[in-house]
This record gives C-alpha cells, sequence and structure tokens, in this order.
DNA sequence: ATGACTGCAAAGAATTTGCAGCAGA
DNA sequence: TCTGCTGCAAATTCTTTGCAGTCAT
C-alpha cells in the first residue's frame, strides 16, 4: 500500500501518470533488493504470466520502459548481441557480459579506475561512460 | 595492384576466398588513412553508389562485415542508439558517441588508463573491453 | 570437380507507429 | 472535460536465411 504510493509519488515526480499498467511494472522492476538486467521482452515474459489475467501490451511495455529511461529511473546497458538491455541499477557502475549465455553481470564501481578522461570535443560535455568488459567465449 | 595482390593474401590468411567483392569491400575499408567507422547500411549506401554496374547485394555486405570482424580485420562498437558500428581500427582504443548525430569519435588510447580491472567470474577471461562516452544531448 | 560465395527474395526478430477507446488529473 | 495512456494490429527497420547459380582453388 504504502509502496504503491510511493511508486506512484516517483511516476508524478518524473511526469509521468501513475496507470495502472505502470505501476505493475514499477512494482515489479523497483521492489526488489537486488539490481535487475532485462530486455523489454525478458519483461514481458516476466510480467505477462499465464495465468495472468491482466496482460500488459507489448507496446505499452516499450513506451514504459523508455519513459523510465528518459526519466532516470533505469540505465541502458550496451551489449554486444545488440540488445536493449537496462538495469534497476541507476547508479555508475559497470558490467561484464558473457556472450556465451548473453548474461549481465554487475561490476562493483569501487573495484575499477578511470584515469585521464579525455576531454569531449569543444562545447560538448560527458553525459556519462559506458563499460563493459566482454568475456571470452570458449 | 600490389595493393589488391596484399589484400587477397590478407583474406586468404584468414581462410576468406579473395571474390570479387570481397576485394571491392576490403579495398574500401582497408586502404585508407584514417580509421573509419560504419554501419553495414552506411557500406551499402557507399559501396552500391547508383553509378556503380556491380552493386554489391546487402546479404553480402552483412556476411563480408561479420566475416572480416571475426577475422579480426574490424572491430564492433556498441552504442546506444542499438545500432551495428564497426571500425577499421583494430587495437584497443574507445570512442566518444554523439547520440545528436550519431557520430563516433576515437579516444586517443594513451589518454585513458583503466586501473583495477576486476577478476572475471572463475573459469573465464577477459576478452576485451568496450568504452564508450557519451555526449550530453543538449 | 568441389566447396565456398553471391544474389535474390522471403523470412524473422525487434521495435515503432497510428489511432480509437479508456482513464487520470 | 481534457490530455495522456493503453492496446491492438499494421508498419518499419535491421538482419538473417534458403537456395540455385557462380566462382575460387
Amino acid at each position: 500500500m504504502n509502496k504503491n504510493i510511493n511508486l506512484a509519488d516517483k511516476l508524478r515526480s518524473s511526469q509521468l501518470r501513475p496507470t495502472k499498467q505502470r505501476l505493475k511494472i514499477a512494482k515489479f522492476l523497483f521492489e526488489r533488493e537486488k539490481t535487475f538486467h532485462f530486455t523489454v521482452e525478458d519483461l514481458d515474459n516476466l510480467i505477462n504470466v499465464k495465468t495472468e489475467d491482466d496482460k500488459i501490451s507489448l507496446a505499452t511495455l516499450y513506451n514504459t520502459v523508455h519513459a523510465f529511461n528518459r526519466a532516470g529511473h533505469l540505465k541502458e546497458i550496451l551489449t554486444k548481441n545488440n540488445k536493449h538491455y537496462f538495469d534497476t541499477d541507476t547508479g555508475p557502475h559497470f558490467h561484464f557480459f558473457d556472450s556465451k549465455n548473453n548474461k549481465l553481470t554487475d561490476i562493483n564501481t569501487k573495484e575499477i579506475e578511470l584515469k585521464n578522461i579525455p576531454k569531449p570535443p569543444k562545447g560538448r560535455s560527458i553525459k556519462d561512460i559506458d563499460i563493459v568488459i566482454n568475456l571470452r567465449n570458449d
């Protein structure tokens, strides 16, 4: 209950109306202990379980995930299998990517240190840095 | 002439038969001073100019680029617009990505320093590291 | 000759779009 | 009420595949 209210506020504060669908998705994504890596397809499979009567359409899942991403509630992750992964941990951290099973693993930010970050082109500034460490596939 | 022979050898040494199409693509990609960032679609536009009579089919472009990539003659680059970019510079180096115009820029490797690279999961080893610095979009 | 490669067109996967109806504010 | 949101299906975009004909070895 309280959680739903908080989620609704979270959405409202991002100019997103707390609709039934968005609340269900937000609840699924943000009320968990561990961070969660997923594609929209994953979400579809996990949220729209067969037994559910109120399935959320794919289009809405795409819209919502992108809206959450734009609002900063999700972080997009790049991988070489060219799928859109998202991460519920929006803080700065990097990933291992295992192309054998398409699995992402978090890397504790503290462990990695980037030095001499180069200056961006004139007039531009750095938004963020994506680092993916690819694992050998054999 | 000599260059063509070299390219043919380069292909043969990767178990790739030097066909007319592959030579044309290799010539286009590898005989240039500056490194070149492209998608398969870019290649299609640049190689299959209207005036050309011997166009290379899209399927062959995909096959060839992937074959070159597998053979280590190209490097794949990740970007947040979720397109497959390739780079003729296969050495270790990183990129700026400007999502305003979808342009990649090289970063001189020397400038950047990665410290405390974390240990991969047990039994696995690191193949390579992808770093993309995203520029702010405003 | 025998594999490998190419081109075409069709198929496939992932994502987006248009729009009528529905629901928050 | 009035936008914004949802769901559906169609459309788009990007990439892969099957296969018959062609080419490198």
